[in-house]
RNA sequence: CGGGUAGUAGCGCAGGGGCUAGCGCACUUGGUUCGGGACCAAGGGGUCGGUGGUUCAAAUCCACUCUGCCCGACCA
């Protein structure tokens, strides 16, 4: 490619609104434009790497059987009114009505248009497994988009799909995706790690994500350094001690103004550990099958020494959503906030109890008066409800595993796998027949990696101050030619032969300083870099430079080609060589 | 969806009722320079986000609206 006549330009200063740095040169370095909220086209050099990163996700899933097929972007409404995601899940879900008044959705993934298509090739078992997956544009209309490509709208995703006879068939393709997703980051050179993960929207039970951990990361990974366990704070698990003592009589006293945990502990003089803590949600419990949505107040109590996770209390409850309750919602159900609690309640929510609360004994609680509190609240004795893990693991907190202090940090989400189980093919009746005649349901699994986030991820990790570096097996280009020389011939001649030989190589013919050329080299940051200036090609010498070390190696100009491939074999051999199997 | 902030040339910004709307970079032409964002000279380019209003006069004041970004809610 010829810079003269490249589509995209560099930029010297950075757009309004690039606020890492990854993104920042991503602009600047012409890979990617904004098209609007959340919606990105990729220029030539994204193109080239978004394609480098396609081909490894490519080969890793042919490499363990997977079929490569495309399904449409727009789907019938019908299929995810099959699934009942048509209704269970909110605007993020695009929709329209074709020239005929029928509901088409923009599919955000496709379990629904996949398992459409399997329940008419599958009938015997003797088709299965069954594994294919497709690299295809998804449409989520995030509420909020941001930092370039890491939260987009529109974007590229591989999603695959599994069908499984048994339990044990899933188990196997899953933990062969397990490995081949390590063996893709380890490829494109993004340092990546698994975490036990929520299901979401997927459902199924067992799922991992993949997490490149950044500052600039939303999720919250829960990792112990200890014995290696990580997961998603949504559910990250954690060993509670419980509060264990003799049952004492119940007794309302006077805490006048104290409204919070703090204020009670400290007006009590006792630790938050002896208190019990109110949150009040409405989830939104949505029929499936119907859509009809009915809202209801939950009523989460934990040990006040501890926070209530959100994605935790949604599943104990069985609610689609959740949002913060009004005052009027809690006080209807005889509860006062401030001094609340299940004692004396009324009316019909739904009460969960995380086991801190639980199996403490002796805890101070709400009496449902204003500046009222009990002392010696016992769960069971004083009030009922559902037992269940909905606390919030925090740093310090206990690894459930070895007991160790855990330690938080901030991910991006680069990929995830789920053990779909048959929700899909049993809504949507994708069933085979085993040998004794039986129907049954298929197993289902899907693996997903975001291609676009990848990139941005990538060039995360890989810049410094002058630009972008990114590995040779991602990077747009192998060798990027720079000619300073004012002969062109002999430049135009280097270019051929180096095409001739089959590198990929970005060559700088414009007629622009030095100083120009050096700073977007550096910027677009091509891993090798050739020069081209008069003094040395006068001794038949060209200067190689590597970007990621500034490494500089003088060449003959004879036997260019030759030492170029040898570097590129390096630099590959630099990533290549990090590849690590890593197991379920 | 709530809070904040901003829309003026390709990018970054200034101007804040008055005559041809500026600056830096980028762009065009000519010349000099030529291994780390060169210099000189001459040029080209803007419905001032949109609509409506106030006014003799609006980029500037007012109302509405659209869009981007940040924080939160949210989210794979």
């Amino acid at each position: 490619m010829r810079m003269s006549n490249m589509f995209s330009r560099t930029l010297r200063e950075a757009p309004n609104g690039a606020e890492s740095k990854g993104y920042e040169y991503l602009l600047r370095a012409g890979f990617i434009k904004q098209l609007g909220a959340g919606i990105f086209s990729l220029l030539p050099l994204g193109f080239k790497s978004t394609k480098k990163i396609e081909n490894i996700v490519r080969q890793e899933m042919d490499r363990i059987g997977g079929q490569e097929i495309l399904m449409p972007v727009v789907n019938p409404g019908d299929l995810w009114k099959e699934s009942g995601r048509y209704y269970s899940i909110d605007k993020e879900l695009a929709r329209f009505k074709d020239r005929v008044g029928r509901d088409m959705v923009l599919a955000m993934t496709h379990e629904e248009a996949v398992t459409d298509i399997a329940r008419g090739e599958i009938d015997s078992y003797k088709r299965l497994p069954l594994f294919v997956y497709q690299i295809q544009t998804k449409f989520r209309d995030d509420p909020r988009p941001r930092a370039g490509l890491i939260r987009v709208r529109e974007f590229t995703m591989k999603d695959a799909y599994s069908f499984d006879r048994d339990q044990a068939g899933l188990e196997k393709i899953y933990a062969d995706n397990y490995r081949a997703y390590f063996r893709i980051y380890d490829r494109c050179g993004l340092p990546s790690i698994a975490v036990s993960s929520d299901t979401g929207m997927m459902g199924g039970k067992v799922a991992h994500e993949y997490m490149y951990l950044s500052p600039i990361g939303e999720d919250t990974i829960i990792i112990c350094d200890e014995c290696g366990y990580t997961a998603n704070r949504q559910i990250a698990e954690i060993r509670k001690e419980y509060l264990k003592e003799e049952e004492k009589p119940i007794e309302k006293i006077a805490t006048p103004h104290a409204k919070t945990i703090d204020d009670l502990a400290e007006f009590l003089d006792i630790p938050a550990s002896k208190t019990c803590k109110a949150v009040f949600m409405v989830g939104s419990f949505i029929n499936d099958r119907t859509g009809e949505e009915e809202d209801k107040l939950i009523a989460a109590f934990i040990r006040g020494d501890m926070e209530v996770e959100e994605a935790k209390l949604q599943h104990a409850a069985g609610a689609n959503s959740l949002r913060p309750a009004h005052e009027e919602e809690i006080t209807a159900c005889g509860m006062v906030p401030g001094f609340a609690s299940a004692i004396g309640a009324k009316g019909d929510f739904i009460t969960i109890v995380d086991e801190s609360a639980a199996y403490s004994n002796n805890l101070v609680a709400g009496a449902n008066e204003e500046g009222y509190h009990y002392i010696n609240t016992n769960f069971k004795r004083d009030y009922d409800g559902t037992v269940a893990d909905i606390a919030s693991a925090r740093e310090g907190h206990l690894c459930p595993k070895c007991g160790k202090p855990l330690k938080a940090r901030k991910g991006i989400e680069i990929g995830n796998i789920f053990q779909l189980g048959t929700k899909y093919s049993e809504a949507m009746n994708c069933t085979f027949q085993d040998e004794t005649g039986v129907q049954k349901p298929c197993i289902m699994g899907c693996y997903g990696i975001g291609i676009g986030r990848l990139l941005a991820c990538l060039a995360e990790e890989y810049n410094d101050e002058d630009g972008l570096k990114l590995p040779i097996t991602v990077a747009p280009y192998e060798v990027h030619l720079v000619s300073l020389v004012k002969d062109q011939e002999i430049a135009e001649k280097i270019y051929e032969d180096l095409l001739n030989s089959g590198i990929e190589v970005l060559y700088d013919d414009r007629k622009e300083s030095a100083g120009v050329k050096f700073a977007d080299a550096d910027l677009i940051g091509i891993p090798i870099r050739i020069t081209l200036g008069n003094r040395s090609l006068k001794e038949g010498k060209v200067e190689v430079k590597l970007r990621s070390t500034g490494e500089t190696t003088s060449y003959d100009i004879s036997d260019l080609a030759k030492e170029i491939k040898a570097e590129i074999a390096k630099e590959r051999a630099k990533i290549e060589d990090n590849i690590v199997e890593k197991n379920l």
